[in-house]
DNA sequence: GATGGGGCTTCCCATTGTGGGAAGGTCAAG
DNA sequence: CTTGACCTTCCCACAATGGGAAGCCCCATC
């Protein structure tokens, strides 16, 4: 299987799949003409990529977590105490961003949004602490 | 004001006063020995910079807030839509992140988490569609 | 007057994850 | 044999920030 049907076939771009090659997650084959050959198991290893990034895990836990699975022994509490740390690390994010939007909103309330210059928006920016 | 004391005056960091006026966003004179000498008119269009970025503003929604502050007969309805516009994008990425963190939260929850390998977590990220 | 310390200057590099694009090799169909 | 669709590697870009080097400037202290 060349890129471009591993790319298919997972959903991630070649481009990526490349990333990821150098970035040590997968290592395919080469055929003698250079071109990379996945494997069942590589297109597998892509796919889990795609659906770990998919819920935000950055490359590295990424990698982590395909250690673990690779490891048939290893213990369910490392994967779960990745998973973990990274929801908090989510909702973290999340709260903040929520929280600027909210007192954003609540400027945009006030402003009237007319042809009128009078902006408690700018007004707020230019004198808040 | 040297570079030094606009940093502690605004609360951002020299290398960063130095890349918003590489962007464009202020233009300090310059003193006879090359040093960077801020008024106080670009000391509060650093406090605005550090407001607005505090609220998450891409360099470019405060490229364009600093244009419309500077203009004193700008409407504020155009200030009104590059908040909305922002606070949409804001909650939608903060949404998207709790959906992440929520569906990962789930998962987490039928991973005993202990010494077995057996995890629900891995599990998905194989095969999920 | 020399020396030392701290501040200033510019320039380059790294980060994270993704994409664009060039230059060139390969393969299959016409 | 040409054409087009692949593939390869390598470099560059993004946004926003920080680290650090090399070199100049200023001031205080000896």
């Amino acid at each position: 299987m060349n890129i471009g049907e591993a790319a298919r076939g997972s959903g991630l771009s070649a481009k990526m799949i490349r990333h990821y090659e150098a970035e040590g997650l997968v290592a395919p084959r080469r055929l003698e003409n250079g071109y990379r050959d996945y494997a069942a198991t590589d297109l597998a290893v892509l796919r889990f990529i795609r659906h770990a990034r998919a819920l935000a895990f950055p490359l590295e836990d990424v990698r982590k977590l395909l250690a673990l699975w690779h490891d048939r022994g290893r213990a369910s509490a490392d994967v779960r105490r990745i998973a973990l740390d990274h929801v908090a690390a989510l909702e973290a994010k999340a709260e903040a961003m929520q929280a600027m939007a909210h007192s954003l909103r609540h400027l945009a309330q006030h402003c009237n949004g007319d042809a009128r210059p009078d902006c408690p928006i700018l007004d707020e920016l230019e004198k808040l602490p």
